[in-house]
RNA sequence: GGGCGGUUAGCUCAGUGGAAGAGCAUCGGCCUUACAAGCCGGGGGCCAUCCGUUCGAACCGGAUACCGCCCA
């Protein structure tokens, strides 16, 4: 298969995932013996759509799914989504608007398979989105929260928990959405800055001796007001305690009661109570036994408690309010003031507190069990200081609100006696009242929020409650990888429930992601118009690119600035190893080129992980340095992209990769191996080999993250082997006795020199195609010998024509010169350039010395440095003294000696 | 108000106690038969500020400033 010159990702793309699919490859049954690795995917909801949030978390658990897959685990990475209750039921709705109907119109049952008809057709938007990504997840045990197992896995864990008193129902004040006509837990309410105004009212006294003044931002709540608190310490209002006030407007009389929830610092000190419509004055009206007036329903709009403004929208009823005290002489003043409020965070919508009746999980006997799971170790999160988080959270939690009024969801298992008010909560459906026996029953209106189904999901997407197969060999999950800002959400609730339900923790490891904003660091929405859409730059960059960019950018702790120049870097990263690997199988290379060889067999290839059981490769390769060297870099790149790995430094993953590929495999080996592949067919052959096996090696070191790309090539270099897949080969394994101290050292001489020509070429303006002479000037025999041995890759990379050496001696004239450790290389420069040029050039090299020479020399002659460092750190110290001292005079001398003839 | 991050090259970011790094951008030179989405070379930084610890600090500790996020 011959690749083109031009790396296509289009093409590719298309190609392999199909292939991937049918041959069953996702499936942890792919290793059947293998130690498992499990992991399951954040839900991604149906409504929703692949945004760059998604592309980034399912690429790092690709990549993890993909390295311990290649890596011999049975791997499973379960996907599925979840049915999110409130959007999803908008989405309908809305549909419904369009239609000039509303779901009451069409009753609750017709509604849900109207809701079930639009997942079927709809909701799989995601799912397709996520392949295009290439996210090896078992598909074929995808789940879904409102499907058959997960609904009765919700069942039974309410129905636990109600026998253990850890679900309760009562008449509480909750967050309300208006809009969506449904109460809401406190995590799904966003707090958000306003400009509102502070109103100063005065309440007379009901003794006509005065009146207090009170400030409040929500004039209107008045008319639910059963108290005024002040704070039993405040001098101003001590003996107003227990007195009657008059309520502006309505006429009722309220006391005035003492309270430590009164701020003496806020307004006037004196805090109206509105019990029905306020947390805090809810807390107060419990303690004191004040009464709780609702003036407002379920559409925000004043109820008949509120007299005359009965029927008027809350802010409607405001302006009116105000007006009216204003009439009334009560508004003393009325002030600008920043206000914090709740915002549905589904709709957007001001939330209301809401007195109702709800279901709650009584959630700190969970979260204790929680919070010990992760002090003691049992759960980890990466990086850890996102415990802190955690701990907060789950230290100052409140009781759980799950009840929502919708008909989308998990419908609340309990039952009323239509007779009796018996109240009934079973996992079968209640038909006859256990205590009256009447049969007119009717089941609870509430479905539960989505959250408490997605909190189960690591276990009961794999079958709970029933002992499965899965669940045995796949719970605990090995690591979840996800995004902080559901950590309260979701991670938290999993923890909570998985201890309690599967006694155990629901994942090892927990990564935390990173948030993925613009270039500019903007989180991205769609109201500030800067979303990039993950789909768009996979078409314009290639997927892999896409996945190679964010994998870079997955630093720890850190967000993702994306931008198109950064993208545009990796997709030539992406052409870079393709044309490599053009070039590798131009050489003849591959399974079919070499089978045409002498007498190299398949066998050779066996897809083994560990590059020295490629048959014979070791002793060839023992005889050539830069052989030898790119086996070593590629063993140490090898050790440390697995430890990156295991670390979930995916950063370091990329980082590590691209250097090796691009600046060592490609600008060195490569132009390196041209001269030997010009040589002999036993010299040739054994390139051929080291070219290979380098190449092979590293497409299944990147393939965990550009999954495309590297199966294409991987395919061209194994043409016999359509039926496999290097998905499937073994993920590299390190062979120490590869790696190699002294040959890299060794090889570090070779490039030094070749570096240092072409610098001398590119700062005299020598060019290219002039073929210069180097004279090399070394005392250390081993270094001639080195550089003679491998004349021909200095000669070629450096483009020079002839090399001669010294030991010592008469140093040419008129030549420029560079100074690497043990030798100097000097190129005569005669007639070819301004001489006083690299005068100029010498003196900044000489700078350079010096100043490094001060700083240790001034190390050096510091006694306690001396006596207190480690030896060997002197030690170095001092070789490096006597280096740049050599350097600096040889540099010097140079000077010198073109004076000289300048004179 | 409490907490958590961040501050390193023009930009985006690595770097956890012993010579300041990468990618991109920039400048100069190259159509060298894998790649111009490329090759070769260069310039560019009191590592936010101050004070400590240490023989030695971008790195450890403490303050300060500014930016961002979370919670109340």
């Amino acid at each position: 298969m011959a690749l083109d010159k031009i790396y296509d990702p289009s093409l590719v793309e298309k190609r392999w995932f199909p292939v991937w699919m049918e041959r069953g490859y996702f499936r942890p049954e792919q290793n059947p013996t293998g130690k498992p690795f499990s992991m399951v995917i954040p839900p991604p909801n149906i409504t929703g759509s692949l945004h760059m949030g998604h592309a980034l978390n399912n690429t790092l658990q690709d990549i993890l799914a993909r390295y311990k897959r290649m890596d011999g685990y049975q791997v499973l990475w379960l996907p599925g989504t979840d049915h999110a209750g409130i959007a999803t039921q908008n989405v309908v709705e809305r549909q419904l608007m369009e239609q000039g109907t509303d779901r009451w119109q069409l009753g609750r049952e017709k509604f849900v398979e109207r809701v079930w008809t639009w997942r079927d057709e709809s909701g799989g938007h995601i799912v397709h989105q996520l392949k295009a990504l290439g996210t090896s997840c078992d598909w074929s045990r995808e789940r879904f929260t409102m499907d058959e197992g997960l609904s009765r896995a919700v069942r039974e864990v309410f129905v636990r928990l109600y026998e253990e008193g850890l679900i309760y129902r009562g008449r509480y004040l909750i967050n309300w959405c208006p809009r969506c006509q449904t109460a809401l837990s406190d995590l799904e309410v966003e707090p958000q800055e306003s400009d509102g105004h502070l109103y100063h009212l005065s309440y007379p006294r009901t003794d006509g001796k005065g009146a207090v003044t009170i400030a409040t931002t929500r004039p209107e709540t008045l008319l639910g007001d059963t108290a005024v608190a002040v704070h039993p310490e405040d001098e101003r209002y001590r003996d107003l305690i227990g007195k009657m006030l008059t309520l502006p407007l309505v006429g009722r009389e309220i006391p005035v009661i003492a309270d430590t929830h009164a701020d003496k610092e806020f307004g006037t000190g004196a805090l109206k109570v509105t019990p029905a419509h306020d947390f805090t004055d809810f807390e107060i009206g419990k303690q004191h036994g004040l009464e709780a007036i609702s003036i407002l329903d379920e559409q925000a709009r004043m109820t008949t408690e509120a007299g005359s403004y009965v029927g008027m929208d809350r802010y409607a009823c405001r302006t009116k309010i105000v007006e009216d005290l204003q009439q009334s002489g009560a508004l003393i003043r009325t002030e600008p003031y920043k206000i914090m409020l709740g915002h549905c965070y589904r709709c957007r919508t001001v939330v209301e507190p809401f007195l109702s009746n709800q279901w709650f999980v009584k959630i700190k006997p969970l979260a204790d069990v929680a919070i010990a799971a992760v002090k003691d170790g049992r759960t980890t999160f990466f990086p850890t200081h996102w415990e802190k988080t955690y701990f907060a959270w789950m230290e100052n939690i409140r009781d759980w609100c799950i009840s929502r009024q919708l008909w989308w969801g998990h419908r609340i298992p309990a039952w009323y006696c239509d007779a009796c008010g018996e109240m009934m909560v079973s996992r079968t459906d209640v038909t006859a009242c256990r205590k009256c026996g009447a049969a007119t029953l009717s089941q609870e209106t509430d479905v539960l929020d989505t959250w408490f189904s997605s909190g189960l999901w690591p276990f009961s997407t794999m079958g709970w409650p029933d002992q499965t197969v899965d669940l045995k060999a796949f719970y605990p999950t090995s690591t979840l990888v996800t995004g902080f800002d559901i950590i309260f959400f979701w991670v938290a609730r999993m923890m909570m429930l998985g201890l309690k339900f599967m006694g155990e923790v629901p994942f090892r490891h927990i990564y935390i992601h990173a948030l993925v904003r613009d270039e500019r660091g903007q989180k991205m929405s769609k109201s500030k118009g800067n979303v990039i859409d993950p789909l768009e730059v996979m078409a314009a960059y290639g997927t892999d690119a896409l996945r190679f960019t964010l994998t870079a950018q997955s630093a720890m702790g850190r967000d993702i600035r994306l931008s198109a120049d950064r993208i545009t870097g990796y997709r030539n990263f992406a052409n870079k190893v393709w044309n490599a690997a053009r070039f590798v199988l131009m050489q003849g290379t591959g399974d079919r080129g070499r089978g045409m060889g002498e007498q190299e067999s398949e066998s050779k290839v066996e897809s083994s992980a560990d590059v020295s059981q490629v048959s014979g490769l070791k002793s060839q390769v023992s005889t050539d340095l830069a052989d030898r060297w790119i086996l070593s870099r590629l063993n140490r790149t090898i050790t440390d992209v697995r430890q990156a790995l295991d670390d979930y430094r995916f950063n370091e993953v990329a980082a590590l990769l691209y250097q090796f590929i691009w600046h060592e495999f490609c600008d060195w080996y490569l132009e390196l191996s041209k001269i030997s592949l010009d040589s002999d067919e036993q010299v040739r052959e054994r390139t051929r080999a080291v070219l290979e096996t380098v190449l092979d090696t590293a497409l299944r070191l990147l393939h965990p993250v550009m999954p495309f790309m590297t199966e294409e090539i991987w395919h061209a270099l194994h043409p016999d082997r359509e039926a496999d897949s290097i998905m499937v080969q073994p993920y590299p394994t390190v062979d120490v006795t590869l790696i190699d101290h002294e040959v890299e050292r060794r090889m570090n001489v070779v490039m030094e020199v070749i570096r240092a020509v072409r610098n001398i070429r590119s700062e005299m303006n020598l060019p290219p195609s002039l073929a210069l002479t180097a004279v090399v000037i070394s005392s250390e025999n081993a270094i001639e010998a080195e550089l003679r041995t491998h004349e021909a890759y200095v000669q070629r990379l450096a483009r020079l024509g002839e090399i001669r050496y010294q030991t010592d001696g008469e140093r040419p004239r008129g030549a420029a010169l560079a100074v690497i450790d043990g030798a100097e290389i000097h190129v005569p420069l005669a007639g070819l350039v301004n001489l006083q040029e690299e005068s100029k050039r010498l003196e900044k090299e000489i700078a350079k010395a010096v100043n490094d020479l001060a700083g240790i020399h001034r190390k050096l002659g510091d006694a306690k440095f001396i006596e207190r460092a480690p030896e060997e750190v002197v030690e170095e110290q001092r070789d490096r003294a006597t280096q740049l001292e050599e350097k600096r005079q040889s540099l010097e001398k140079s000077v010198e000696r073109l004076r000289q003839i300048q004179a």
